[in-house]
DNA sequence: GGTGGCTTATCGAACGTTCGATGAAATAAT
DNA sequence: ATTATTTCATCGAACGTTCGATAAGCCACC
């Protein structure tokens, strides 16, 4: 088991450098297709050297897939537990989740491909948070369903099909392409919106009358960072 | 190279068999995790017998890529070059894919995250026939857009949205679940015309109303089958 | 003089692919 | 009708390469 230690390894980042390279190489060509060599001679390291920082290549992948889900779970849980009305919570939930797969989009992709890379109680820790994650959306379509906002048949597999209308966002966007992330946040949760048939007052909910916060900010990071 | 041929292969189907044994393997556990000899043991040969049949590993995913999307793209022009109104060309579509989705799941779980498992023309002809599939959903929304029927902001950006909602069908449906395919395909349908947010005489179009033909019917067949 | 950070050297297993050989069956030659 | 030849389908063995991972040791620094 490794043991994340103190002081030079933070300080010169060489923990968090192969973390990185293992990352955008898994993002690219996938994790079976990436050696531990490759990952080492891109890090600018022995592959021996780079055993001294890391426990297995499973704990890179499984490092990377539990901390995806943690943040989206720790942000989403933050969002359902709010005063705002259901097309609101709705609403944010697509910003959050489409500003993560923009922002973070080598993470999602992994985080999308790769659960079947995982296996025993690796796999498991990793779908329980996704079943986490999963119910608070579907929690907010059945909110919105009983005050007569929202009206979909099956709220489980709205949310399922919501989260994965989302999750092409990170196939595709590029910083400094023609639209700003921004953007397409909105244009994702007024999709939404219009697929729930959000209604109020016998006018279709639309994402700009929401006056909704910028994407970034639903985002929580895992741990405040220390002073 | 290898010559398709005539007539035993075809009687006792053991090329198909090798086939149909690669592509569940795919769709398990990936292309790059799935060995030739488990390829091959799994179907009951040999590899030395295995490699008489099949040119190489690549090949068998080629080949899978290629049938899906053409299948997909022949289907969809079909649809698209019909004189419906363009909600109900988009629910046809949206019928057309959840259906595939759901009775090819493995081709489809093997086309959505195996791409990069290919190179050179062989990931470009895949890449071609996408993007030709994705024309049309786009086309179609434009020409909802234009006579006013549909209300989308971005309609090559909304098709890759509807397209990537319904592939998660893929991930879950079984048969014999609680919903039937065709149940699942109709919800799907009304969750896309809610997106676009599709009106007719002052009134949100619903799937219901659209009286829309069987999902399977919908399918065309690569070639019509010999008498 | 111990410990953190890294090296060289190496492990056994698995990878995709190809090889020559072979029994059985089909086809051609006598 | 029988023999000779070719084709089909398959075998076990091996190719060279790469896989993930480890052991033992070295060197700089506190």
């Amino acid at each position: 088991m490794h043991i994340p230690s103190k002081q030079r390894r933070v300080v010169n980042g060489t923990e968090e450098r192969i973390r990185e390279v293992a990352l955008r190489l898994f993002a690219r060509q996938g994790f079976q297709a990436t050696g531990i060599r490759e990952i080492a001679s891109e890090a600018g390291f022995t592959v021996s050297a780079l055993y001294y920082y890391v426990g297995t290549k499973e704990e890179l992948l499984l490092d990377i897939l539990l901390n995806t889900a943690t943040s989206m779970v720790t942000s989403a849980l933050r969002i359902g537990s709010s005063t705002e009305s259901p097309e609101q919570k709705l609403a944010s939930l697509v910003l959050l989740h489409v500003w993560y797969n923009g922002e973070h989009a080598q993470q999602m992709q992994v985080a999308n491909t790769e659960l079947r890379s995982l296996s025993g109680e690796a796999r498991q820790q990793v779908i329980d948070l996704r079943d986490r994650y999963d119910a608070i959306w579907r929690e907010i379509i059945l909110q919105g369903n009983m005050i007569g906002i929202f009206q979909v048949q099956n709220a489980k597999l709205a949310a399922i099909a919501l989260i994965e209308m989302c999750n092409g966002v990170s196939n595709w966007y590029r910083p400094y392409g023609e639209l700003s992330l921004t953007q397409v946040c909105y244009m994702h949760a007024d999709w939404a919106l219009g697929l729930v048939r959000a209604v109020r007052d016998g006018k279709p909910v639309r994402a700009a009358d929401l006056n909704l916060v910028d994407p970034k900010e639903l985002y929580l990071p895992d741990i405040a960072p220390a002073s």
